[in-house]
DNA sequence: ATTGACAATGCAACCGGTTGCACCTATAAT
DNA sequence: ATTATAGGTGCAACCGGTTGCATTGTCAAT
């Protein structure tokens, strides 16, 4: 491979004047600038990014740590999506991404560190707020510039860069949506119990049933941890309470509330007969379920876009007001939600049944 | 950040014993070593991974490109499944992933090239061989390690290292399934035919057809581009054929096959009853589907896995000899595939239902 | 003709590690 | 006692760019 002395030698000028060309920072002759393009048109030379970003102490790259363990993380829209729109932004910045595995949410800060610390990337795009393990706060120490795609505790909301769904408006979206058919009864299924977005929506979901004047049976909160089992599961937890059951579910993605689905089939309740279900995230799974789910779709391309847009802006302007967005959601009515049915009127659909 | 020589002043010993200890690749006493480690402790020194990338010429990161702008690569597993297979492999052997995303077929060999001859990756994971551009042969040029995932084409079969599903037995085991259920008239929706899968698989399918002494009406042949519109298409494009209406279809994705139930569907055909349908790659999604489908289960996390595997062993061990690897698929057997109603039966049913 | 300003380029130190070679010392072999 | 051997460490050049400062040349203003 070529060097920028190489160029120089062959252009019959100082390397230093073969480096300014590249780079563009300095005036140079037309003249001087053909010689030096011309010997480095064929010398094949390309700018050795490496010792570039070694003397400019910048390296155009973000990082992102990935929890390549959970294998569900790569059945749901979320993750791809996210990288779709993170790819598009850092192509038109002319950034590229760094991605490492990572078993778990300690690991993850510690490769966080690992990249940052061996200045392998410029910033960070931080995928985990979760209440069990302080990343942020590892992250405000370590001096790092990065974005959080998610809700930041509270005492940090201000203090850094984040970019979110509007998880209230979409939880609230959703629960009116199945107040306005009727069900007084809903169930909270949600995502994994330590993670800020999981606890969101839960206090949104409070919050509607509140201001609707609904009593809240605590049966009705349960954890799903983002995976088919896991709606699966919270259903079966929730059977039995009788004139106490729920008549609809709203769970915090498409997979769990296909578990949902399952779950229901499995117990002969029909959907939306006589239980309504409802997902989260318009994944491109949830227009093809039998029925196809009423679910909120969430701009996970644009958040992941937004946040790297962000983050480079960070990086290159020294610019540290830390600054956020909330993306909105929107409601998607499909067929797996539909009017309650009164408990003497599916009495009456048993006996006819029967 | 501390560095080397800030380590060294502190121990009292020279840089490059500092080095030396952290690289591990030489003798070093155990009080020394003592020494030096507790003062980069007390630092907090970690090597500076471009540095050591610049004068090793090696940067433990392997490279790879992403069609960004096409939106349906994010919908199908492909994709998301086969970064986890290539996270965790890199993770196994403390490598990174670097993306960079691109605009289209030539564009990808233009950042792949940027990327191999700025140093920025130690090889590249290449996703695309296709008939009209000739990746292949450019990266031959570039004299830079890399492992296709996907078939190579015939002239480079045994000069490079690929990964790839058993194209040929997968679609031999879908059409055999196809024909066992008695089926005859036998349509393939491949993927882009410009792509060496798509061919694969084509010829498989019409070895198979041979084989069994079947017909091919060209008509049965179309692409639907890997997404969901082009499966629909497909079968818009096939129907009017009379009595050389196909009975089964076959799509050389799930995408294209939920498509083509879409399109099924608005025909008043009914699924399996009428027509069966086919899909590849046993995506999350074709569980769900109505029916649901039958497809082949391609196992792309353990290509991509394989995939860099092999990439890093070729890195590290300079390791020149290539190697390649088919990956086994298998048939998955669900509803949306079953006996062909025989012309008559199906004028007897048409009359029972009027 | 002199001075000042600025454009164009060279010089050399620097970014933060690595590594071949030389040197010193302690131990083992003769 | 002498020499060979090997472990442990220092020295300095090197990886391939960048950049502050110095120098030279050119042109306009005085």
């Amino acid at each position: 491979m070529a060097t920028i002395r190489d160029v120089a030698r062959k252009a019959d000028v100082h390397p230093s004047t073969v480096s300014r060309v590249f780079s563009g920072k300095a005036s140079i002759s037309t003249a001087t600038r053909r010689r030096v393009l011309d010997a480095a048109d064929s010398l094949g030379f390309q700018p050795n990014a490496i010792a570039v970003s070694l003397s400019t102490q910048k390296t155009k790259t973000i990082g992102m740590v990935v929890p390549h363990v959970f294998e569900g993380f790569f059945d749901d829209s979320f993750f791809p999506q996210l990288m779709r729109g993170m790819l598009d932004a850092a192509y038109q910045h002319e950034f590229r991404l760094i991605i490492s595995g990572c078993q778990g949410h300690q690991d993850e800060i510690s490769q966080i560190r690992q990249i940052m610390q061996s200045s392998q990337a410029d910033g960070i795009v931080v995928m985990s707020s979760r209440l069990d393990v302080d990343t942020i706060e590892r992250l405000l120490e370590l001096d790092t510039p990065f974005v959080l795609v998610g809700h930041p505790p509270k005492k940090q909301f201000e203090a850094i860069s984040w970019v979110d769904a509007d998880n209230r408006l979409a939880t609230r979206q959703a629960i009116e949506h199945l107040i306005s058919l009727g069900h007084r009864k809903i169930a909270y299924v949600g995502g994994d119990p330590k993670t800020f977005t999981t606890r969101e929506r839960q206090l949104a979901y409070e919050d509607v049933m509140n201001a609707a004047g609904l009593k809240i049976n605590p049966k009705w909160i349960d954890y799903g941890y983002f995976d088919e089992p896991g709606g699966y599961t919270a259903v079966q937890r929730m059977k039995g309470l009788g004139s106490e059951n729920p008549t609809a579910f709203y769970a915090a993605n498409d997979l769990m509330a296909v578990g949902i689905l399952r779950a229901a089939s499995e117990l002969g309740l029909r959907v939306p007969e006589d239980i309504s279900v409802m997902g989260t995230n318009n994944s491109y799974l949830s227009q093809h379920t039998t029925p196809p789910l009423t679910t909120i779709q969430v701009p996970y391309a644009e958040i992941g876009k937004k946040a790297v847009d962000l983050l480079i802006t960070q990086i290159t302007h020294q610019d540290k007001a830390p600054s956020n967005y909330l993306e909105d959601c929107q409601l998607v009515v499909r067929a797996s939600t539909g009017p309650v049915v009164q408990a003497h009127t599916r009495a009456q659909s048993e006996r006819a049944q029967a």
